[in-house]
DNA sequence: AATAGTAATGCAAACGTTTTCATAAAATTT
DNA sequence: AAATTTTATGAAAACGTTTGCATTACTATT
């Protein structure tokens, strides 16, 4: 009975085993070169023995770092959220990092909630995705002075440090791209924008443009589709069944960009001859369709590497205790892919 | 000055401001029923003026439970991943957990390290995707009994306990439907099967049945794909381009029938007039493609949620220490979409 | 040979909780 | 009114680490 009742060996057991003190085997986890080799052997013997393996918690309560980062989005199953993941995680892990990661369902509320089990957690810091988030999440997060950050929207004038694109920008440039091919009829197609900062700024920037170039479509013009393909193909199809029919078709994203061409292939519209379609987003396969389906491309795996290393750096910064509590904005450019 | 240097509020300050001590404090957190209704309304008093969150790792020290899950993923940006991930996430979510996500990207080795690292965070349980573990993994996982499932594969002789569906029966269930449309003339895609006990399961059924029904596929209609949807509408592309074309295509996936399909129309295969498509997995937008998908159903959603229920139960039963280190199997039913 | 410096180690306090046990006060029973 | 039970609370030990300080044993310097 190398340890006690409960089976697992705990740092005590290795000391015992080794024939040395606790704290030279803590030393020798985080300060190797205090430690004579030949006593590092021998713990690490023991170590192997006993299957022992560091408690981390019991480490986080000295004030030490956790070593985890909490990411809160909307969902997760989701083309281009789980790149922006994916990217993320891999810069926090290549960190020694590990991920905390929750789903809120686009409920702000619950975002709160999932932010305050986070905090419970003592996460070394938080990201979040979008601008747009309740009043108690930013005051708890300004309390809690816990390193933050924002990924997916890049905005001059951000309350809390972020990572991303303009989706305004995203908005315009598609706009212009299709006024340049020489549409005037053009018809929008976005989610719905309350509470989505994302869908919110690439409809107005679209319309901007249109706007300025005298081609803002008329109402019937302006329809939404959820982030769903079936739906969009529904919308998209019932728009080509108007009396009047568009020649250029503005996508919120590329889901609903390729609703929209499955909707046009069903119906035998012609696509680009009879009617150019443009999404926002750069989805994988998109540019592999048949027809092909020409996108604005939104750096989400960028933003979510350049996100995930700006993060550990913020972390890195709050523990210098210099923090000098400055934001950090980093703007990725979006094109036409 | 209501706190130390620190300026993070602790229970001892909360404590202090309600003048009780920290037993009571703790226990009308724990054990709220043990304290006086007017004792609880100053603490919560207290607790909301210091912006006071309780500290789990401190908590987790007791042999408490950590309250977190630890979910390893080969990668998280993958349609069909993101869904069950999602699932899984809501179910131990709703069960009050956190959820520690790392992904591997299908190397055995890093999911090995993954876990180690989970370990040291003290996960209540570990989740991990498929069969397929390297042997110290496995160690790992007995040596520390930590309740441990395996999402996504069902079988009878699992070494750990698991919640998924048959891959073989997937691929048996495509190749008979493609027969039973009368095709005899069958082309198999699937991407490499080694480490991947998914798709070898499916190609394995699919062939068993083929063979079962003298229409196995010479080697050139046997070819191999990454999931990829571009490297999949080449490879199958240059497939199409035999002299000798198929009637029918398995595909080992949705993404790879997806490039299928767009190979096809890109070279004016009529779909499914000239060439039947069959993927496996049943990804949202499949069925409302044009032309559409027709697609195994591969129940992600409900195997997540399922495999997270599962999980809790495992956890809470591993704490009554009646533990009778039983495993669990659950089957879910896969089915033409 | 005496001194100063360095390397290696141990002791004990600290971290923020939970929980067992003891105790005091209040409510109930006799 | 005394005895008993119940309710509410606090003191202190425990959880598994890290780390500042003290100690010892070398090594290098004079």
């Amino acid at each position: 009975m190398a340890s006690k009742q409960g089976n697992k060996a705990d740092i005590v057991d290795v000391a015992r085993r080794a024939g040395v003190s606790i704290s030279t085997v803590s030393r020798s986890f985080n300060h190797p070169n205090l430690v004579n080799l030949a006593t590092r052997k021998k713990i690490e013997k023991s170590v192997k023995a006993l299957g022992y393996i560091r408690n981390r918690a019991a480490q986080a309560m000295h004030g030490r770092r956790s070593g985890t980062i909490g990411l809160i989005v909307p969902t997760i199953d989701h083309a281009i959220f789980a790149e922006v993941i994916q990217s993320f995680s891999d810069a926090v892990d290549q960190a020694g990092f590990t991920l905390l990661i929750a789903s809120h369902g686009f409920d702000l509320e619950r975002e709160y909630a999932v932010l305050r089990k986070f905090l419970e957690h003592r996460v070394d810091g938080v990201a979040l995705i979008g601008l747009d988030h309740s009043e108690p999440t930013f005051q708890l997060l300004d309390q809690q002075a816990v390193p933050v950050i924002s990924i997916w929207n890049y905005e001059e004038d951000s309350r809390i440090s972020c990572v991303g694109a303009a989706n305004n920008e995203a908005g315009e440039l598609a706009a212009r791209h299709v006024l340049d091919l020489g549409h005037r009829r053009i018809a929008l197609v976005f989610p719905k924008t309350v509470g989505n900062d994302r869908a919110r700024g690439r409809l107005e920037g679209a319309l901007t443009q249109l706007r300025r170039q005298q081609a803002e479509p008329p109402e019937a013009w302006t329809i939404q589709a959820p982030y769903n393909i079936a739906e969009a193909k529904e919308a998209c199809g019932a728009l080509f069944d108007l009396p009047e029919r568009p020649t250029a078709l503005l996508c919120g994203n590329d889901v609903i960009a390729q609703g929209a061409i499955y909707a046009a292939v069903q119906r035998g519209v012609q696509v680009p001859e009879d009617l150019s379609v443009l999404g926002i987003g750069d989805f994988k396969g998109s540019k592999e369709m048949e027809p092909p389906l020409t996108t604005i491309h939104f750096p989400a795996e960028e933003i979510g590497g350049l996100a995930g290393r700006e993060m550990c750096d913020l972390i890195a910064q709050s523990e210098d205790l210099k923090s000098t509590g400055h934001l950090v904005r980093k703007k990725c450019q979006i094109s036409l892919a």
